[in-house]
DNA sequence: AGTAGATTAATGGTCGTTCATTCATAGTAT
DNA sequence: ATACTATGAATGAACGACCATTAATCTACT
């Protein structure tokens, strides 16, 4: 009784787990219960032994995914006296953890939809994204030279930003709140000055002073 | 001949903004030929009187949009004389607006499953999401209370620093480049003082006289 | 004997795609 | 203007493959 019970959760655990793997990398449309049986070993048909459908098993891939993030960030809810500053820095890296301990070769929708291209198109579609990848970074970097940012790494302050602008497409609903012009702005303010705002940043100081440029030397 | 190629490029970019929306919508593998075909007015068949297959019409959907986003900003790849950080800006609105432009009911893979779930087991796992979200927004809000931080949207920062840390899937390879923990102090960093850095900030300020520490010279 | 787990086979359905055919129109020769 | 021809566009039907799911049956262990 025990013991199969045991067995069942077990076996339940590892088919979650090919599933999972499944959806992160083909989605899960396109992800069959056949390929979910081949992946953990064993015919279609037994998988309806431990899920009832094939939507109970996105489900449950989906809450042991949010489980995983909430939890950990719980008790943070209510202030327990510990510096803000730090609990943000707790929830960045425990957000980031999960995201990254569940990711393989993870993709969204539209990158999900690259795979369903043939290779030569799909260069053609990832040279165009490269494209604008080295654009946002020579700007960047131009900026660095010209003393209005400290050195930082080009390439992760250049995905901080297209980051925060294509995640948009989520959560934007152009009704309620506010507009597409008023989020540029704050997008811009961010990617800037982060939460300290703009009154200490060094682009106001620069802009207020006669330009000067502090010779940054390595381009890469 | 003319007459008819005008036709022909008229109904196929018909053809293609039926498809675009569709795929948005359901995500690439969800739309059926069918659906394209019931959307925009004609049968299956004669879809492949324009596209030579399914395929073909992801790729010009694909390629469509970005082509949208890297024309605009394709001049600033070499430099005009114009300030650095007005091209910035200027990347920021135009990849916005066109990432918005495109939107209607956009999801990324996370968002598209959730639209293959029930109702109600939908709802428990954007309530997992929404509790994500006020856990994050009260611990800025208490660090805005505090002083730490300037007065600002609180729902738009909490979203900023979600979207960098969600979009780290996309790009983040463990094998080169920097380290999940070296990622996750570049987010604290970037989220706090964005591309300003952080000698600055009103973080290291306030750490200094709030928890007494010596208040080092890390000023420049 | 009873039960959970695994298998084989089959269900009805939808998928992308192809096919032969027809319709509508336009160009050309008479 | 009339008749023939060429071509793009649209049609209904069908193909084979795969889908999620189920039913009946078998196996192995308690």
């Amino acid at each position: 009784m025990i013991q199969s019970e045991i067995k069942t959760g077990f076996q339940k655990a590892k088919m979650l787990e090919a599933a999972r793997r499944l959806f992160w990398e083909k989605g899960y449309n396109a992800t069959s219960m056949r390929d979910i049986a081949v992946s953990y070993g064993c015919r279609p048909a037994n998988i309806y032994n431990f899920f009832s459908d094939k939507e109970e098993i996105l489900f449950e891939v989906l809450r042991e995914e949010m489980e995983q993030i909430i939890i950990p960030i719980k008790h943070l809810e209510e202030d327990d006296g510990s510096s803000p500053i730090e609990q943000l820095k707790f929830i960045i890296q425990s957000h980031l953890k999960v995201t990254l301990s569940y990711r393989r070769s993870a993709k969204l929708l539209f990158d999900v939809a690259l795979d369903s291209l043939s290779p030569d198109k799909r260069k053609t579609i990832i040279d165009l994204r490269d494209d604008y990848d080295r654009i946002i970074r020579k700007v960047i970097r131009r900026g660095m030279d010209a003393g209005y940012f400290p050195e930082m790494d080009v390439k992760l302050a250049g995905f901080m930003i297209a980051s925060m602008i294509t995640r948009t497409r989520i959560w934007f609903h152009p009704k309620k709140g506010v507009s597409v012009n008023e989020l540029a702005d704050f997008i811009s303010k961010f990617a800037f000055h982060g939460l300290d705002g703009s009154s200490t940043g060094s682009y106001e100081k620069l802009l207020s002073r006669t330009l000067h440029t502090r010779s940054g030397g390595n381009k890469r």
